[in-house]
DNA sequence: ACATGTGAAATCGTTCACAGCT
DNA sequence: AGCTGTGAACGATTTCACATGT
C-alpha cells in the first residue's frame, strides 16, 4: 500500500520487463492476471512479482488479480516515463549504427536527439535517421535539451573523454560499451556493458 | 590459498575485467600491482579485489603486491580459456552484424563458428567474415563442434524457436538480445540482455 | 609500517509462510 | 478455496577489521 522511496536496481529492470510483456498480453484481449501468471510470462516466481509490485504502489485483489491496464499505467508513472526518454549516442561505428537503427524503427517511446563522431566523413550527414555532429560539439548541441541517456560506443581510447563531455553537457545517465571503466561523478548513473565480457562470462558458466 | 568450488556470477564478471585491464597495464611495462591499484583501475575497492582474487587461488605478497604476469595466467586457467571460446550467432540483422564485425576484427580469443538467418538472401553468403546458414540447419552445422556460446539476435517472434534449436544442438550458454525471456533447461546458462531495457533503466536512475 | 588473506559483520536481494480479504 | 500483501527467514554479496607476514 505504501510506495518505497528508492527502488532497487534489479526491481526496476524487472518492472520494465513486466510492463513490456503486460502490454503485449493486453493486446491479445486479456484483462487481468494473477501474480503466478505474470511470473510464468517473465520466467520468475510469483513471490518476486508481488514483491516487485509493492514498489509501484498498485494493489491487486484476490478475486481478479492485477488489472493489466491499470498496472501498466502505474508502472509507467513510477518509471517517470510519460513521454518516453531522450538519448544521445557517441561513436557511430558498427555497434553505434546498430543501436541507432534499432531505435529509429521504434515508435516514440525513445527519442534519439543526436549522434556524434570524430570522423569528418560522418559529421554533417544523417546516419540511421539521426543527424551526426562532431564530438567537440557535444555540449553546444545538447545545451537546452534534457538528455536522459548517453550511449558510449567509441573506441576504447576515447571513452573517458567522451564521458567527461557528456557529463559536462548535463547528461546524468550513461551506458558504456567500451572495455574500460570510466570515472564519473557519483551523481551520474553509469552502466558498464561490454559485450565481450558478458559473452565470456556466459561461455565460462556454460562449461560449469 | 584454497580455491573455491563455485565462483559467483559477479566475481567471474570482474575477473574477466581484471584480466583485460591487467594485460593492458603489463604492456606498459608495469610488473606488479597492489590491490588498491587494481581497484583504481577497475573502479572498485581494494577489499573486493582481494576477495575476488581468493577465487583464483593466486596469492600475492605484502612487499610486491600481485605479479601481473602470473596473476593473468592464473585467471586464464581459472576461466578455462586456454584457447578462447567458440560462438554461434543467430539473426544477422543490424545488431547481429555489428557483433560479427566486432569479433571478426578481434584476435583468436573468440572464434565465431557460424551465423544463421532465415532470409534466403543471406543464406550461403559470407557476412562480416562469417558463413551464413539457414536457421533450420543449426543442428547439422554445429554437430561435431563444441559451441560455448549461442547469441540470439533474431526478431522477438523467433526467439524461443531459435533457443530450442541451439539447445538441441548442444549449446549450453546463451545470450538473448530479444525483448522476451525464453525458456531453457536449467542445465543451460542464459543471459537476457536487451538494450532497450537497460537503456530505460539507466534513463530512470538518471532522474533519481 | 603497510599490504595481504580471511573470519565476521553488515548489507542487499530473494524466498517463505501466513494473516487477511473476497 | 485461492490469492494478495508483507513480516520474517534465508541466501548471496560486499565491506569491515584485524591477525599475519615481510
Amino acid at each position: 500500500v505504501s510506495v518505497q522511496a528508492s527502488i532497487p536496481d534489479k526491481t526496476v529492470e524487472r518492472l520494465i520487463l513486466y510492463r513490456s510483456l503486460l502490454k503485449h498480453t493486453a493486446e491479445k484481449g486479456t484483462r487481468s492476471l494473477f501474480s503466478h501468471q505474470i511470473a510464468d510470462l517473465v520466467g520468475g516466481t510469483a513471490a518476486q512479482v508481488r514483491r516487485d509490485l509493492m514498489a509501484v504502489g498498485y494493489t491487486g485483489n484476490p478475486r481478479e488479480g492485477y488489472k493489466i491496464e491499470d498496472l501498466v499505467a502505474c508502472i509507467d508513472k513510477m518509471l517517470n516515463a510519460p513521454e518516453g526518454f531522450t538519448m544521445a549516442l557517441v561513436g557511430v561505428g558498427n555497434l553505434g549504427r546498430a543501436i541507432l537503427n534499432h531505435f529509429a524503427g521504434l515508435s516514440g517511446q525513445t527519442k534519439v536527439l543526436a549522434a556524434f563522431d570524430i570522423d569528418s566523413n560522418k559529421v554533417g550527414r544523417v546516419i540511421c535517421g539521426c543527424r551526426c555532429h562532431h564530438i567537440s560539439e557535444i555540449k553546444q548541441v545538447l545545451t537546452g535539451y534534457t538528455v536522459n541517456l548517453g550511449v558510449i560506443t567509441v573506441p576504447v581510447t576515447e571513452a573517458q573523454t567522451v564521458a567527461d563531455r557528456l557529463v559536462e553537457a548535463g547528461v546524468r545517465g550513461l551506458v558504456n560499451f567500451t572495455p574500460v571503466p570510466v570515472k564519473v561523478p557519483s551523481s551520474v548513473y553509469m552502466e558498464h556493458m561490454e559485450l565481450a565480457t558478458v559473452f565470456e562470462k556466459v561461455a565460462f558458466f556454460s562449461r560449469h
